[in-house]
DNA sequence: TTGACTTATTTTACATATAAATCTATTCAT
DNA sequence: ATGAATAGATTTATATGTAAAATAAGTCAA
C-alpha cells in the first residue's frame, strides 16, 4: 500500500542554512558508504579502522590509547574496542608503555602497515572516482569554500590535516 | 608522554579529491555532533530518531516500516528498533495495516507531532548559528557546487528533499 | 487447492559510537 | 611518606547502524 501525498509542507523549516547542511549531507550519505563498503569489501578494514591505522602509520613508535583518542576525536572506550579487534585480526601490536604503567601504546603491525598501504591507495582511488566529474577548478573552489565554513569564528576547530 | 612527531608523508596520498572528501568531513563532524548534541539535550530526541519523525510529520496517514527504510535510506532492522524506542517514548503509534497483514503503519502521536514541531525549530535554529558567518551569496554558492557534485553522471542519486 | 516464490517485518550477531562508572597508577601538597 | 586528587585505560549500558537468517503472510502458476 503506497502513502499518500505528503500534506503540503506549509511551516517550511528549510532556509538557506538547512538546504546546506542537507547538501553536505547529501555529499556524505553517497560518499561515506561508498568509500567504506569498497574498503570492506576489498581490504576486509572498515573506515574507523583504516582511520585508526592511517594514525598509527604517521608514527611509527606508535600512540597511546589516549593521544589516538585525541587525535581521531572519539572516546576512549571507542578507541579501546578498535585496537583489541584490530589486534585479533593481528594488524595492530599494543604494549605496556615504559614510563607508565597505566600506558598502552600501539603500533601497526608489519601487515599492518601493508594493510594500510593497500587502503589508502583504494581510498584514493575510491574518492577520485566519486568526484571524477569535477573538474580541478570547481573540485579546489568547493574545497576552499567548506574550508572557509569551518574556519571562520565561532566555529570549534575541525581536524589538523598536519 | 607525547608522541613523537610523525615521519614525513612521503607517500602523500592526499590528492584533491582527497583534500575535497576531507574538508567535508571536517564540516559533517562539526556540525553533526552539534546538532546531536543541542537536539539531545533540549528535547530528548537524537537526530536519527527527529529523521524518523520528520518523515512521519509529513505523512499524517503513517507510512510502513518499508517505506521509512526507504525513505531514509537505512535498513529494515534499523528502522523496527527507532520506531519501538519511538513508541516506548509515545511519540510514535504504530498499528497493523489494514490491506496487509505483514504490514505495519506508524503515524506520530499528538504529543510527538508537538515535539517533533520543537525539535525542527531547534534544528533549523543551530544550522542557522553554525553557518552564521556565511554570507546569502557563499552560502548559496557552497549550496549549489555541492549539490553538483551528487547530481552529476555516475553518482548515485541522493536524497529528493521533496 | 497446493506448493513455490515473493514480500514485510523482526530477530540475531556484530561493528561502531558515546557517556558514565570503575580500576589502577601517578602526582602532589603537606 | 601518606592521602587526596588526577590521569590513562577499560568496562558497562545504551543507541545506532548493517547484513543475514528467520518468521509470517501474501501471490500465483499449475
Amino acid at each position: 500500500m503506497m502513502a499518500r501525498d505528503p500534506s503540503p509542507d506549509t511551516s517550511d523549516f528549510r532556509k538557506d542554512e538547512t538546504r546546506l547542511w542537507l547538501s553536505v549531507l547529501d555529499v556524505y550519505n553517497v560518499v561515506y558508504p561508498e568509500l567504506n563498503r569498497q574498503l570492506k569489501e576489498r581490504t576486509g578494514i572498515s573506515i574507523s579502522k583504516f582511520d585508526v591505522m592511517a594514525q598509527l602509520a604517521r608514527y611509527p613508535d606508535g600512540l597511546s590509547m589516549g593521544e589516538l583518542s585525541t587525535k581521531l576525536k572519539v572516546s576512549n572506550g571507542n578507541v579501546s574496542g578498535l585496537i583489541n579487534r584490530l589486534r585479533k585480526e593481528e594488524l595492530v601490536d599494543k604494549s605496556m608503555s615504559a614510563d607508565d604503567r597505566r600506558s598502552f601504546v600501539a603500533v601497526l603491525t608489519p601487515g599492518g602497515r601493508q594493510k594500510f598501504e593497500e587502503a589508502a591507495a583504494l581510498h584514493a582511488d575510491v574518492l577520485a572516482a566519486c568526484f571524477l566529474h569535477l573538474d580541478r577548478d570547481r573540485l579546489a573552489e568547493t574545497t576552499a569554500m567548506l574550508k572557509s565554513i569551518i574556519k571562520t569564528p565561532s566555529g570549534k576547530a575541525p581536524t589538523e590535516h598536519d
